[in-house]
DNA sequence: AGGTTATGGCTAACAACGTTAGCCAAGGAG
DNA sequence: CTCCTTGGCTAACGTTGTTAGCCATAACCT
């Protein structure tokens, strides 16, 4: 039998490119195996379970949002760094919604390290974009948990369909970041003259 | 063979209830059966599919979601409204991951009436929070739409176990509903002074 | 009360899916 | 070249969701 001359890391983009394609929930073990050429069963050569392709597809995932983040924040700070992050952040779940499906757990999981290593440097990127607003050192995790929950909710509320097509969706997050990059200037600094 | 005395509404509420325990997950058909005290197949003459399971679920938790806020909401304006919202939606959630997952869809849905029904119940509170406000027509689906984002993102992430324990969670909440107030009573009215 | 109909239990069976065990051949190392 | 490693495969198994059909309970009607 011909080697099919795969390798785990193969295995696991052809794996998240297929969830991009039909959600990650509809990519079975035959299915990959299916588009790689070989059967279900050969695909344990190189992916322990289904749960470790799904941790290394999220491992993949928040690599390569960590990196778009990088390459988006460069030269930039302050409103422009906010938006660039956000903006970013919002075109990866749009364009890669199986991707960004496998980094959402409602379950409790055990930290793995090259999974926390990898959304260690998306949190790394985001602390960059507050650091350009001379956020006050006791106020840092709070605005900084905002921001992540601000993304994370809309990216998924707006996957899901979740926004009716009211009005331009794009101008709902530019009108959200705004929103932020407001606060962030003026609440970090104390009360606003009323 | 004694019948069990069943009926679709009490399904739901075991389900829905073991959902909360052990994860929407892990709620198989022969777990939720042998909590009835029947056998799986004895399920489909009450829910049609394990699908329609998990709908009636969420259409559960969105109903008991809006009873909530609409409690919590009595009497309450302007930043006391919205920080009763926010603090009665991370509540159910924090208190019932299960239900609360069920509403959680990153693919898309065919809209059901009950369930399009009890969704339409949470917005509108989080409508007369925002009415409180005196937000901008044009703004008001932008506002709504970060309020749901923001509350939903929390929630999730917080669930995730995605806030580790290095400050307290319910002080960056907090944080989060002022920062809120205030760019809800600012930002809609103009720029702030400089 | 008795007969008929509707319905809710059950078991057996099936399909789908994830996974393991063991065989065999390809490929690498010495 | 020989030997060892490893990556394919098939067969098999366990789990899970679901369907078909049987039988008994319960409801309804006379």
């Amino acid at each position: 039998m011909a080697r099919a001359g795969l390798a785990p890391a193969a295995v696991v983009a052809a794996a998240a490119d297929l969830a991009d394609e039909v959600g990650l929930s509809n990519v079975t073990m035959g299915l990959l195996a299916g588009r790689l050429g070989v059967r279900a069963p050969s695909l344990y050569k190189h992916v322990e379970s289904q749960a470790d392709l799904h941790r290394r597809i999220a491992v993949l995932a928040l690599t390569e949002l960590g990196d778009a983040l990088r390459d988006g924040l460069q030269g930039r700070a302050g409103k422009d760094a906010l938006a660039a992050a956000a903006w970013t952040m919002r075109g990866y779940v749009v364009g890669h919604p199986g991707r960004y499906a496998a980094t959402v757990r409602l379950d409790t999981e055990e930290p793995d390290d090259p999974l926390a290593a990898a959304g260690a440097r998306v949190l790394d990127s985001l602390g960059a974009v507050l650091a350009g607003y001379d956020v006050e050192e006791r106020d840092a995790i709070h605005a900084m948990r905002m921001l992540r929950s601000l993304m994370h909710g809309f990216a998924v509320l707006e996957a899901a369909g979740g926004f009716q097509m009211e009005a331009d969706v794009d101008e709902s997050f530019t009108w959200i970041v705004d929103f932020l990059d407001r606060g962030l200037r003026d609440g970090t600094r104390g009360r606003p003259a009323v």
